[in-house]
DNA sequence: AAAGGCTCATTTTTT
DNA sequence: ATGAGCCTTT
């Protein structure tokens, strides 16, 4: 037990030893938040107080979740695969998968992801004749999701409008489709989990009597939904409660546009009577000026809870701040330290690029492939969520569950077999008559299209009965075969990766099987103890049976059923090169929960970061702090932070000022490198038409218009540079008109908005550092 | 059924 | 500027 809890901080080994009542702990960044819930679990195990099996850990990640199970194998002698750690979706599906009788589920249902949604929602649409001008699919989707993420039925929406009516009434008619193809949208598996415990009253005690312990990462980005249904599995106000203990940093909420409300934190603080908060305030992160910004900065917020980060790593070495002319300059800068820091013997996985939003990777990504520098780009596609892979898991959805429309409409004619659009009409006709599924209206469609159609029905019905017995990844490899889509990725010309895409999933598949083990033979794979209960009917104190999720899970579930749910519970990694000794490319938002030794945080520009919606928002400029927050935290030794005087965006050239953030950071801990002005002017090393346009000449018709309006001003004035007005306050010069005495500049002044001022008269302080 | 052309939007993202 | 989605053409 000393071990356990050697070397945790004051206020780490309270919150660890805890006694059994509800507790938040405020977990600044890089305070030690994992582990201090992973001690607490194995804590918790070791001095008896509750067994595995009496605990619940919910995260929001696969990764995190991996992440504690791996740590807490490390810290105790135990399997934690059989432990409820999980996502609140991960374990939701678990849940649904036991009971999905009570939950009016068919044992085989699936998890529709974003896109399936998406194109449920669009067959809605037009089946219905509605005008997707009007109800746009992506508008109703999210007024969907937004109504389950309340925890709101379609006969429980108020709605205010006809409008609103319309999307209440089409709601009805989502949920309707999803239950006749038994399908279930991923905030489907929460609400139906709630809806399940809320009115199976037995059932409901049972969980609450067994999970004794409640754990909650990320508490500060749960929704209202997973709010109540926490409340829900914690019995609170009931007789039968757990113990909740909530980890969050209400500063690092940055989800609220997905339905996070950080209010869930003083709510929980009230509504539980939280008597144990705990403050993590102990960074192990970050050099001092680093953690002075962050702390700095953070503090313009209002509403807190209140927190101030320390550290006893000395100051190291100041913030870096770099103005730069233009994007392709900026990201020159980036590669210029970059390179410095790869010589001082920096590792490029130790160098990250944060960025506001996507678009902005374009340039500095360029930047990079041309000074040879590997750098790895976060985001984009997953492995399941490619196109073959989507098809190939298409056919083994429809082998487990052939009323999944989705799935049917996508690979019935792919690779083509002759079903064109009058034979789906058709059949959709037949599906709407009978109210029945695109699948079971084969039947009813005569003719050629009738022959065809029965034939792709043979084809998937074929594939089922031959692969009854195998193990899955002979199975998935046999689908592979029989569908045709091995053969037609390669008469394809650019089908080769997509073929090794689709290779992998015979792998993937083996993997899955033995990491979570889904042998063919389910039980025989598990433990004696768990052996022993598979199966077997738990008797709660009400005298009423239940099968408990774990000892009934493999029995419940078909290894194919099983894979089909991480498919899409899990999307997988998103670029074939992981891990590589290549520069960390991603937005601020998926950096969270990384760190890195050097963090460059680029295009620190108001419209940009602050982004400019983000004004229009209640709240948005706080969110954006925190943003900023999250993005600083990220770094353990050396911080950069860069901007650009003008930017192209959208095909368009703007001009922003420079960030408000950096007017919140503290200057002792700042180095403003002045720019090397000529750079801009007469670098040659640059392809660049923009940069290059001043000296040679180029067709480049703004480069042209910059180099004019430089030299006729005579003032010395450019375009891009900050000035400062007495009554305007600071600006910059979007463009420069006249010459001599006629001179005048408009100046983008942000919230005073633009002015063009006559250059004579106005009084213009230079900005520049 | 595939290819080429047009329009349109374009913050952030996990499950 | 750029790419995705949709529509037209071959």
């Amino acid at each position: 037990m000393h071990n356990l809890l050697h070397n945790l901080n004051p206020e780490q080994l309270a919150a660890v030893t805890l006694p059994a009542q509800s507790a938040l702990i405020l977990a600044g960044a890089g305070s030690g938040k994992t582990r201090v819930l992973t001690t607490r679990i194995a804590w918790l195990i070791q001095t008896g107080q509750v067994s595995p099996a009496g605990v619940l850990a919910v995260t929001f990640t696969n990764k995190a979740a991996k992440e504690m199970m791996t740590r807490l194998s490390a810290m105790l002698p135990i399997n934690t695969r059989g432990m409820w750690i999980g996502t609140f979706h991960g374990l939701c599906n678990r849940l649904l998968r036991t009971h999905y009788r009570d939950a009016a589920l068919p044992q085989t249902f699936q998890i529709l992801d974003s896109q399936d949604q998406l194109s449920v929602v669009k067959r809605l649409l037009k089946a219905n004749n509605i005008d997707d001008e009007k109800y746009p699919p992506k508008t109703v989707v999210y007024f969907i999701n937004n109504a389950k993420d309340q925890g709101l039925r379609a006969d429980k929406v108020e709605a205010y409008d006809p409008i609103e009516r319309k999307m209440v009434e089409l709601y009805q008619l989502y949920d309707d489709q999803c239950q006749r193809e038994g399908v279930v949208d991923f905030a489907e598996l929460l609400l139906r989990t709630f809806e399940l415990l809320s009115r199976n009253q037995p059932l409901r005690e049972h969980y609450q009597q067994r999970f004794k312990h409640i754990l909650v990462d990320e508490f500060q980005d749960t929704n209202n939904l997973q709010y109540n249904w926490l409340k829900l599995m914690a019995g609170h106000g009931e007789r039968h409660g757990g113990v909740l203990f909530a980890v969050g940093d209400d500063d690092q909420s940055i989800y609220a546009f997905r339905g996070a409300n950080v209010g869930n934190m003083s709510a929980f603080e009230r509504e539980f009577q939280v008597q144990n908060l705990i403050k993590l305030e102990q960074n192990y992160r970050s050099h001092g000026h680093i953690l002075d910004c962050a702390n700095q900065l953070i503090a313009n917020n209002s509403k807190r809870l209140g927190k101030n980060l320390r550290t006893d790593a000395g100051h190291g070495e100041p913030v870096r701040i770099y103005e730069a002319s233009s994007d392709l300059a900026e990201a020159q800068w980036i590669i210029e330290e970059s390179k410095s820091l790869i010589a001082e013997g920096a590792s490029r996985s130790e160098i990250a690029v944060l960025y506001r939003s996507n678009a902005q990777s374009r340039v500095i990504e360029h930047a990079l492939f041309s000074a040879g520098i590997p750098y790895h780009v976060y985001g984009g596609l997953r492995y399941f969520q490619r196109a073959e892979v989507k098809h190939a898991i298409a056919y083994l959805q429809l082998m487990d569950n052939p009323h999944n429309d989705s799935a049917f409409l996508r690979v019935v004619n792919f690779p083509t077999r002759g079903i064109g659009l009058r034979s789906i009409e058709a059949l959709q006709a037949a599906a709407d008559q009978y109210g029945i599924s695109l699948y079971a209206a084969v039947p009813y469609v005569a003719g050629k299209a009738g022959s065809s159609l029965g034939n792709f029905v043979k084809l998937v019905e074929g594939a089922r009965f031959e692969t009854q017995q195998m193990p899955l990844p002979e199975l998935v490899r046999v689908v592979l075969e029989a569908s045709g889509l091995l053969t037609h990725y390669q008469t394809e010309k650019e089908g080769a990766d997509r073929i090794e895409n689709l290779e992998q999933m015979v792998s993937a598949a083996s993997q899955f099987v033995s990491e979570e083990g889904f042998g063919q033979a389910a039980p025989a794979h598990l433990g004696p103890q768990a052996q022993a209960q598979a199966g077997a009917a738990i008797v709660n104190e009400d005298g009423i049976e239940i099968i408990d999720a774990d000892a009934a899970l493999p029995t419940v579930m078909s290894p194919l059923s099983a894979f089909l749910s991480h498919a899409s519970l899990e999307a997988g990694d998103n670029q074939a090169t992981v891990g590589q000794e290549a520069v960390q490319m991603m937005t601020v938002h998926s950096a969270k929960g990384l760190e890195f030794n050097n963090v460059f945080i680029t295009g620190l520009e108001e419209g940009l970061f602050p982004h400019e919606s983000s004004s229009r928002e209640e709240g948005g400029v706080e969110e954006e702090r925190r943003l900023m927050y999250v993005a600083i935290t990220r770094a353990r030794q050396r911080l950069y932070m860069c901007f650009a005087q003008t930017r192209m965006l959208h095909g368009q050239t703007r001009y922003n000022m420079k960030s408000r953030f950096f007017d919140e950071l503290p200057e002792e801990s700042l180095k403003w490198l002045s720019p090397k002005v000529q750079s801009h002017w007469s670098a040659t090393s640059r392809k660049s038409a923009w940069d290059e346009a001043p000296l040679v000449g180029s067709d480049n018709a703004i480069a042209q218009k910059l180099a004019q309006k430089s030299v006729s001003t005579g003032a010395g004035w450019r375009i891009g540079e900050s000035v400062a007005h007495g009554k305007f306050g600071e600006g910059v010069i979007v463009n420069l008109e006249g010459s001599g005495s006629n001179a005048r500049a408009q100046i983008n002044f942000g919230s005073h908005g633009m002015k063009v001022l006559d250059l004579s008269i106005a009084k213009l302080d230079r900005l520049g550092r």
